[in-house]
DNA sequence: AATGAATGAGCGTTCATTCAT
DNA sequence: GATGAATGAACGCTCATTCAT
């Protein structure tokens, strides 16, 4: 689907991508209907066939922006950093604290791997943030800085600390994302054995 | 459902199980209806809820089944092992083996946190396998050889690592359990800059 | 079905009875499963299909008897009374009595007046039970002591008032069965304007 | 259910009422599928649940709308009589009259008195119906034109006259129902026993 | 651009009934 | 006589989608 849009209608638009993302979230994709979501904004349902084709296609919409926001701020937080370790460093901080503030949006991903046709649509843009982020390893590992291993292997492992962490400590039991963002460095640097006093103050 | 069964109920009982956690897992929870289930098992509806008493029940027992057998597994890998950082590391041999075995179930645990009703029935389960691993270690840091940082944090890191691991290199590229075992014990004692002596061949 | 049964079948039979017009009466007929009878007397289902060809059979049985017994009682209350009027007003007693103590198998009559394929069972006993209320009025007529009137309508008049006070006297109210009668019959005998000496203590 | 309705959406809705009324009215509340319903229409099933959440509500809204009816004749009917007997017979005559062109509304009345959950949706309209009647009993007993008994007793008895008087004599024998009437007021006034000269020559 | 109404395939579930043991 | 297991049509209901206005 790609109209014009007038300003409101892009207002519009925004304000569906945004509910609907809430409340697949909080209660599911399968589960929350499209009569749900408009009745939630309080609009008839030509409404949402007016800016989307599907539900599906709604869906894919909400992925895309998603990753692509997380990108923004990812890329931009790095811009400048010349040494890898430390660009890998404020990736995951990055990271940490838009999963804290986007939550909701960290289940659609979760969901969206469990079902074939949402995959495909997390693989792409999934594919941009670990190609970057193999950059950076190869980077560090040309220097010494990180030992020579897969970088791919590397840079899921991270993503998986991440991700969980992230998951468990702020969205579960409620930490501060950059207390958890210090524990997912201090584990990804050096791993259980690493030197302790880089680890921070809240998890000691 | 609680009902006295026969051998031969108990075997289609397993069947149910089996079959419909594979179609959950390929195809989705909720894209896979009851029908499809009893239809590729070739009987009738009626058998379903003799034995279940609804679709969210049998997911419900296939998580409990699922966690249960890893669990047995892990317990019996780790039996005898006195030092707790080989612990840890059998755990996570253990795990990834498994997950390897039983990719269909990993893909359930990734839904079933995705909603409300069935992340709960995980709760249980999660608990106790992570209350295990932070026995082990705690010791390990009562023994000096894992630095002092809070033992859950240090735990759901490692689960994030064996977890996506699994999932990326595993499911996705296909790599063996037991090299992708090697890389995750690897990066989970020594992170990205530990001593690159321990790399497996695989990955090098 | 006309199985040949022993004493112990027929003690079984009776139990099915007995039960389903209970649970029928409290729940109604259609939302009242066979599989809950069966249940409730925790027997297996072969049980009931033993001794009836299916529910509508059963259902067809508990009237037939429920009808049997009422006009049993009603014959032996009235046997030797020689008053017309008086043997209508033993009718009305007997009546109010039995339906004070099968209050469920009202229910039940109650229920197969709505739809056909019962109606059809009720009627053969109801309109035995009717001519004979009619013979009374007609001898009582014949004697001047009714008034000239159409009997089948008077009759129904006398059943109308003697089922609709049982229902909302005994069963609703919880009044004793015998002043509910005592009203009736007063009512019966001599409408809204008659004398009102013969009225019963408990409705003054 | 309560939606903003367009004056087609109002005609529909009337439709549904209607068609259900008289199909569950011959054919019983349970085997009347909305399956059925919408059938007879020529809908699909989606309209039924645009105007009803469920089949219950719809078949509460009957009820509901068909005492409102049938209150709103009486009312009417009564409304400038000063005298009370001849009110309660405007009432007994009225009811007949409807009975008579509503037969199907009847059974249901009666269906619902058989399940718990539909017997609380007629009770509302009885109480009023049945409190009226116990105003003008009352009067009537002032003014010693009435026996002194409970007015409660007096009004269901006279509804137990009027309602089996209609469904036997009205809707089996197919009696016109002012003649119904006639038997039915001069049953209530004055009993079996009561002045023979008011009797109607239809049951002479 | 938006609404209320409508569609109808498909869902999860029930249940009267049958049958092998 | 009795059981547990099985059947499958039918049920009440949902919902993504379409359409007339």
């Amino acid at each position: 689907m790609n109209r014009r849009l007038t300003q409101r209608g892009r207002e519009r638009r925004r304000q569906l991508v945004e509910y609907a993302a809430r409340r697949f979230a909080e209660n599911g994709y399968h589960p929350t209907s499209v009569a749900e979501i408009v009745a939630g904004l309080g609009v008839g349902k030509g409404v949402f066939y007016w800016y989307f084709s599907s539900k599906e296609e709604l869906f894919g919409e909400i992925l895309r922006e998603a990753q692509q926001e997380l990108r923004r701020c990812q890329e931009q937080a790095i811009a400048d950093e010349p040494d890898p370790l430390r660009r890998i460093e404020l990736g995951i901080r990055t990271s940490m604290r838009w999963l804290g503030d986007h939550r909701h949006l960290f289940t659609l991903f979760q969901f969206a791997v469990t079902e074939d046709r949402f995959r495909g649509m997390l693989r792409r843009g999934e594919d941009v943030a670990v190609a970057d982020a193999v950059r950076h390893i190869k980077e560090g590992i040309g220097a010494g800085r990180i030992r020579d291993t897969d970088p791919m292997v590397l840079t899921h492992a991270m993503l998986g600390v991440t991700n969980h962490l992230a998951r468990v400590m702020i969205f579960e039991r409620g930490d501060a994302p950059d207390d958890v963002a210090d524990a997912a460095v201090a584990f990804c640097l050096d791993g259980l054995c690493g030197p302790p006093e880089k680890v921070p103050a809240a998890y000691r």
